[in-house]
DNA sequence: CAGCATGGTGTACGAACGTACACTTTGCAA
DNA sequence: TTGCAAAGTGTACGTTCGTACACCATGCTG
């Protein structure tokens, strides 16, 4: 027979995605279709392998490669390369996006003016925080009190925005130049 | 005396972030430095204000509230606006995004066939494996044993393939067409 | 000032939990 | 084929958990 932990471990994983928690032994049995002491042995293997931890009272927790997600490379047919790769340390989308959890924040898109750096409409971004942003980042500005997506750039007359789109102008500042932070990441759903 | 419950908070959110998990109430009570029934107490508030969810077994877990990252609307000037707003019930990027995770894989995006649609090369996306999604969805397919991003098509010698790039062609598969799975989010750091 | 909701303490108790031990079954390797 | 480790079952046990009830202090409100 081929190793089920594998299936064991996705039942936990659709559970935990549902309730942002481990269950009970008893519960994981139930949960997987074996008996109690079989989840005991299961969980075991699991801890092991650093899908899951231990805390205060026995009582589980994911560890970090209970996040680990199957990442398949643009290599041909190559199925089996863990997430590691090519994320790094990283395994949570999140912690590879938010580096500085306290000072970023998140900003909805509205427009196409930065559609050509494929920011589009609805998207999401994640913003760090930070007024002094170095020059070619896209950032977010406050421009007659409205938020602005754009690029960054220093010209002759000084700081400028640029958007990533042929039909809209680039923005030069009449006084001074609000920035807001600096856009990290991105991220959509469709 | 001020309202402590946002300190009380804070620790139980800085433990979370340490041990992925929320303590039994006798933890709590220790950690905040309260008695046993404050814990208990305190928790129904956060309970009611909809930090915390309670489990099978009257395990505790983290709600909407507890991950709720400040989010910035396109609105002008708006700070405050939460972001179960627009982002629903998920809060984290890892939920919002992933919500099959047993049957969720990452692909990193090699080319710009689909430039058009937003997604860039060295992009990541998130697919559900699923061999028959949906005609008009993104979808990963395996023609010549490597991976491809196109539109599902269908057209009226059946099922092809619509890159988001006038420069490529679109792809009609000789025999039959192999789909690896669904593109249901994108992200990218910058 | 009386009333009452709020935040907190102490004690008690049954149920559920994690753990341990003995045993069975299966598959692979010597 | 014998041996052994891995995977799973059943039963039992002490501890800890969540819950409930009674009570106290504080502060706001009618």
């Amino acid at each position: 027979m081929v190793n089920k932990d594998p299936f064991y471990l996705g039942r936990l994983q659709d559970y935990y995605a549902l309730h942002r928690l481990i269950p009970s032994y008893a519960e994981i049995a139930s949960l997987v279709g074996v008996s109690k002491q079989g989840a005991v042995k299961f969980i075991d293997r699991m801890i092991f392998a650093g899908y899951i931890r231990k805390g205060a009272g026995g009582r589980l927790s994911p560890a970090n490669m209970f996040f680990a997600r199957p990442h398949v490379g643009g290599a041909p047919a190559g199925f089996a390369s863990p997430a590691t790769e090519v994320l790094g340390d990283a395994i949570t989308i999140d912690e590879y996006l938010v580096e500085r959890p306290s000072s970023t924040v998140l900003v909805s898109v509205r427009g196409d003016s930065m559609i050509d750096a494929g920011i589009h409409d609805g998207d999401f971004l994640i913003v760090e925080r930070n007024t002094n942003p170095n020059i070619g980042k896209i950032v977010v500005a406050i421009v007659d009190g409205d938020f602005t997506i754009k690029y960054l750039r220093s010209g002759s007359d000084g700081l400028f925005l640029e958007p990533a789109n042929e039909d809209y102008p680039n923005i030069y500042p009449e006084t001074s130049l609000d920035i807001y932070g600096e856009v990290v990441g991105q991220f959509r759903k469709f």
